[in-house]
DNA sequence: CGGGGGTTTGATACTAATCAATAGATGTGG
DNA sequence: CCACATCTATTGATTAGTATCAAACCCCCG
């Protein structure tokens, strides 16, 4: 009876490969919000999707159609004036959910800076989805009102912050966002640009450079290489961060 | 049978009026997601409150024991950094449902810049009270994603634009959020001071007040007083908040 | 080895901040 | 109702921080 039911689950799995069952990252996502025994209609609307470095896979004005889950890789979201201006709202890495913060159309755009996969879900289903998993909804509620307060965090730096507290806090930041372990590592990788800090930043290419210089120059961090960053004096670094420096 | 069951509705609501039953602005909020059958449930846990001008509510840091809703009056939203800089992420008005975007303790502080009134929610009851109404939920989440499109707009704002962009920025946007209709009025009030609009632009009370000037002597916008503004030019003001100027 | 994108560093320009003074608005008490 | 005190707004002069323009450097990759 047991192996009856069981075994032709494994028969589907083994003809058509569910993404979700043995997803390593679901802990790390909205998906865990979904149970075990009701994944796999969370799996019939997935599609695993690869993108190369430079992809842009969601333009803002686009219709909404689809919700993404990034399961490997790091995705930039901006938005951009009509004259080229560019400000990168966030970076998203493994876990993260983009769409929330949708309407009709996207309202930012996406970009993979190195090889990504996504889980795409339809926004039609999964918002169909949502009526018989309040479990997933409360979760998306949970990540939305995350995500507000990262934004207001941003609105403070970019509003009120030096370009030595904007670097600083970025710095810090993408370390804790980076390093799951507590307390987090001293060296990070940076995936993206110098140019991309910067339209995180509200800054130019030269000043984060700069920045990146002085902080080296006065010993508060090493760069054994341009993408990868030591933090020798990270208390100093949450200082000025905070605004205190 | 009919007056039976409604005359001790109203002894009840005579002898401990329910807040939300005569609601004028229910539509406007969040409660309309709430039905008239369930209304007392929410009115049970609502407490309605004043406060004057210049009155802190809340304060960042403090436990996040309640949710708000503006009933009247408008509320300035902001953080500060340790020196006293101090950055606006937002203004709310009348309809608005604070507490979104809050962990244990609230991430922002909130302060009356003109008399308001507010329905106060304690944030558990409410919390239990989703169970009970996934509409509500639901329009909370829908909320939170309206709020999270309005603040990747303001850190495009605070990042990339201008002094004149960011004035131009900010006077279509109060304009729309505070003339319902369509087109808007074209003649606005501004219950906030220079100051606070420089703390919501990321700018200083003399780059607002001369952007004012420069944006009346140009004959895009006339002041009656300092708290009113006309919007002579509208569509160049649209023009240069968008970055065309 | 050469090319090209990304980065660093330097010189200069410009926007917005700061410092300072005046003017206007608001509110209070006589 | 007016005079005074206080707060807010405007305008001007100067400074500072960051952007812009320009050149050299580095590193990776073909």
């Amino acid at each position: 009876m047991l192996a009856r039911t069981i075994r032709p689950m494994l028969l589907a799995v083994a003809s058509a490969p569910e993404p979700c069952a043995d997803c390593d990252i679901r802990q790390k996502s909205v998906c865990s919000a979904v149970s075990d025994r009701d994944l796999h209609r969370l799996a019939s609307i997935t599609l695993v999707k690869d993108y190369p470095k430079g992809k842009i896979f969601i333009e803002e004005g686009e219709p909404a159609t689809d919700f993404f889950n990034v399961t490997s890789g790091t995705v930039k979201l901006f938005k951009m004036l009509p004259d080229g201006r560019q400000q990168i709202t966030g970076f998203a890495t493994v876990g993260h959910f983009l769409g929330l913060g949708v309407a009709d159309t996207y309202t930012f755009s996406a970009e993979a800076i190195e090889p990504v996969t996504v889980c795409r879900f339809s926004r039609s289903k999964l918002t169909k989805l949502l009526d018989d998993f309040p479990a997933l909804e409360k979760r998306l509620l949970e990540t939305a009102c995350n995500e507000l307060v990262m934004a207001n965090n941003q609105i403070l730096m970019l509003g009120r912050k030096t370009a030595r507290e904007r670097v600083a806090s970025f710095l810090v930041s993408w370390s804790e966002s980076t390093s799951p372990c507590d307390p987090p590592a001293a060296r990070l990788h940076l995936p993206m640009t110098r140019g991309e800090i910067a339209d995180h930043l509200g800054l130019t290419i030269e000043t984060v450079s700069r920045t990146f210089s002085r902080f080296r120059a006065e010993g508060r961090i090493r760069t054994p290489t341009t993408t990868d960053v030591v933090l020798i004096d990270r208390p100093w670094l949450e200082h000025v961060a905070a605004g205190e420096g």
